[in-house]
DNA sequence: CTAGATGTTAAGGT
DNA sequence: CACCTTAACATCTA
């Protein structure tokens, strides 16, 4: 599920689902996704409190409650929110369970469990206190270049470092550098100021494209290569086989003829 | 049975 | 200090 158009298109769907909703309890299923706070803590924290909206900063999120405070959700790998009407039995990835007081209830769930769950007065320091970098579209080009070059590290590998940017993953990284017919192994460090304007602006074009079509690759424009990543697949811009490599010990596909060193 | 999967973080080495 | 690789987390699927 989770990079940052994924995030956005949870964190909108959330927002319309239960803004106005008031929690009246939470469940803990599993309390190992719980960041830095007990259970009974967060169930009092949330006791009573009604959901303003959500709020996102990279692949982070925040549920903003009346009165202040924010729950702070971050999907991990494999995690996302369901909206049930009506109780029922979880799923069996249920993590976490906010029952509101209209019978309805919206619950975590994690199959992998690399999802946190937590809660924070201020999102501002909780974007201190993990380092994260700017949002990956609040950014400004001049800014987006200045942190991406003092990295003498392969560029994917930047692009990937939430402490640089936040928000951008695996997939997307993938996608910005093949767009940008940039080898995501070339030094940060050493690109061209018009690469780096590049890459900043490919950033902003994959990222709102994935967020128009929540995330649904296949309806992605022409050209895009999410449609088709992965082993054997060919360059949408019809220059031969794509390949793949590691970095930064991720998997990374690119085009090797589009994409020279 | 094995390898790998959209993320983050710690640990050890250069 | 900056960078790199590896492992770990937990679970499912090809």
């Amino acid at each position: 599920m989770p990079e940052l158009p994924e995030v956005e298109t949870v964190r909108a769907n959330l927002e319309l689902e239960c803004s106005g909703r008031v929690i009246r309890s939470v469940e803990v299923i599993d309390n190992g996704i719980l960041d830095g706070c007990t259970t009974k803590e967060l169930a009092s924290f949330c006791r009573g409190r009604t959901i303003r909206g959500a709020r996102r900063h990279g692949k982070q999120m925040f549920i903003e409650l009346d009165q202040g405070g924010f729950i702070t959700l971050h999907l991990g790998m494999t995690g996302d929110l369901i909206f049930y009407e009506r109780k029922g039995d979880p799923d069996r990835h249920d993590r976490v369970l906010f029952n509101f007081t209209d019978g309805s209830r919206m619950a975590f769930r994690d199959m992998r469990k690399f999802g946190a769950i937590g809660y924070v007065t201020s999102i501002e320091l909780f974007i201190r206190k993990k380092k994260l970098g700017p949002d990956a579209l609040e950014i400004g080009g001049q800014e987006f270049a200045f942190r991406i070059g003092k990295h003498d590290s392969a560029i994917k590998t930047v692009l990937l470092d939430q402490k640089v940017v936040a928000g951008i993953g695996n997939l997307y990284a993938d996608e910005v550098l093949y767009q940008s017919r940039i080898h995501p192994m070339r030094s940060a460090m050493e690109l061209s100021a018009k690469e780096v304007e590049t890459i900043f602006k490919n950033t902003r074009k994959v990222l709102l494209a994935s967020i128009r079509v929540s995330s649904n690759f296949e309806r992605l424009p022409k050209g895009f290569m999410l449609s088709v990543r992965g082993p054997g697949a060919s360059c949408p811009r019809g220059n031969g086989k794509m390949a793949s490599l590691k970095v930064n010990g991720r998997t990374t596909f690119y085009c090797p003829s589009c994409q020279t060193i």
